[in-house]
DNA sequence: CGTTGGGTTGAACCCACTCAATACGCGTGG
DNA sequence: CCACGCGTATTGAGTGGGTTCAACCCAACG
């Protein structure tokens, strides 16, 4: 009865159209490129580990090839706040360079692989080389701007559309390396999205909760941390009923 | 040559470390070693004036020479929010490098002086010349920096805490430019004052009543724009002090 | 003058926080 | 096997900080 055929393509849901070649390899060509022209050191990393810390030395910046990465930043009261998330092909350090020094801690959420690369050494390889400059110009400018959008979401965001604009963003970015963007796996606690959203853990439970009631999201299994995101646009509509719960019944 | 000055000199924002010359002078040094090398457009603008918008076709990166500039970034529903102060050397535009087009307007806030330069003009003549390349990236981790502290202000702190922690910020900037940093004229409303910290323009002006009621700022004349701010100390005192109003009568 | 834009302040409301109880999943060890 | 502890998640009740709505002041300006 319905148009079954347009509903029923989940994962296709936004770009009709045709890629320029497979999803995601964008990621790996620049993976290749870097590590054919510089020195760089894989290293593998599990949970809960270190890449690097406040204060450190900066000599390296860090691409991440596998796994997923929160980096958190903390002021001189001890105050901490989550401002990033990162996943395969990110990088992370570039707040190292103007300091001399790290400026946030960078830590593993999942077991995952990293390469690192000398600053210096990268600066080296890539006079003359404009490609491999690019790479990284596009990435620091990439990171500026989600930050910025982070600072939108904050600063006009209600609690409940901030988490369903952060997993909107958390789908997006699976999308964009070519993985499925409808099945989410929250490599984090509700305190940690929190903290990152500038919320309590119980906001965040709420507003969970509420998404899910009205049926924007699935959870799957019982751990409550793997969900489902049948529509990524009603994800969107929802965001925009969040901001504006005046019926405006008169005028 | 002074290029171990110019790697030298940012490190010593804070400490009361005797600077390696007169205060702001790196800002110049850096200006005139770019313009040596790199054909640069000088624009003066007025308050009000966009350099560039949301969607425009990224070309050049601009460096603030005089003035003082606001970024305002645009979600797709409408939402704005002030996401950048740009003080003189301050660049404005890296988040265009990424995807070819500018990601938010920046809008003069005062009469200024501009200095914009090609980006690909910027590239050809730094490979073989790393200081430029130097100047480039500290640039941008700067305002990556920039952004997290933002983020960590935003998420942390309450109403009262943010608008000192925004005045204190200020100071710093007029600090690292060799400016007197216990004098701040305001440009802006109170309006783009609560966007940018994420409050209403109410919350501000109760704010800055409280500050002033604690003695921690002083208005001077009456457009309540102008402030002094007799103790920085004791700013980040009061931002302290209203981050934990419980007095803990037990335990 | 009246108008307009910006700033301050009060009163009422409400969203998100705090505090608390409960439940669940998962190890460990009796 | 169950008991136990621990970390995590959910949900409720009550509170409070910040918002909304409103009135008012002031300075600039035609």
């Amino acid at each position: 009865m319905h148009t079954a055929m347009l509903t029923a393509a989940p994962t296709a849901s936004r770009a009709a159209a045709p890629r320029p070649s497979a999803p995601g390899a964008q990621v790996n060509a620049s993976l290749h490129l870097l590590s054919d022209a510089v020195a760089m050191q894989r290293r593998l990393v599990h949970a809960g580990d270190r890449l690097f810390e406040s204060g450190q030395d900066f000599d390296c910046l860090h691409i991440l090839h596998a796994g997923f990465f929160k980096t958190v930043n903390t002021a001189a009261d001890g105050r901490e706040q989550v401002v990033g998330l990162h996943f395969k092909g990110d990088w992370m350090g570039f707040d190292g360079i103007a300091h001399g020094r790290y400026g946030c801690d960078a830590i593993a959420m999942d077991t995952g692989e990293v390469w690192s690369v000398r600053y210096d050494a990268l600066l080296a390889a890539s006079s003359g080389r404009r490609e491999l400059l690019g790479l990284l110009h596009e990435a620091m400018s990439r990171e500026i701007s989600r930050d910025r959008d982070s600072l939108l979401s904050l600063g006009t965001l209600p609690a409940d559309a901030r988490v369903a604009d952060f997993l909107r963003y958390w789908a997006d970015a699976l999308d964009q390396r070519g993985l499925r963007a409808d099945q989410i796996t929250l490599r984090m606690t509700r305190a940690e999205i929190g903290n990152y959203l500038g919320m309590t853990l119980e906001s965040v439970s709420r507003a969970l909760s509420r998404l899910a009631r009205c049926e924007v999201i699935r959870f799957i299994g019982k751990g409550r941390r793997e969900l489902n995101i049948p529509d990524l646009e009603a994800l969107s509509r929802f965001i925009q009923a969040a901001m504006a719960p005046q019926p405006r019944v008169l005028q």
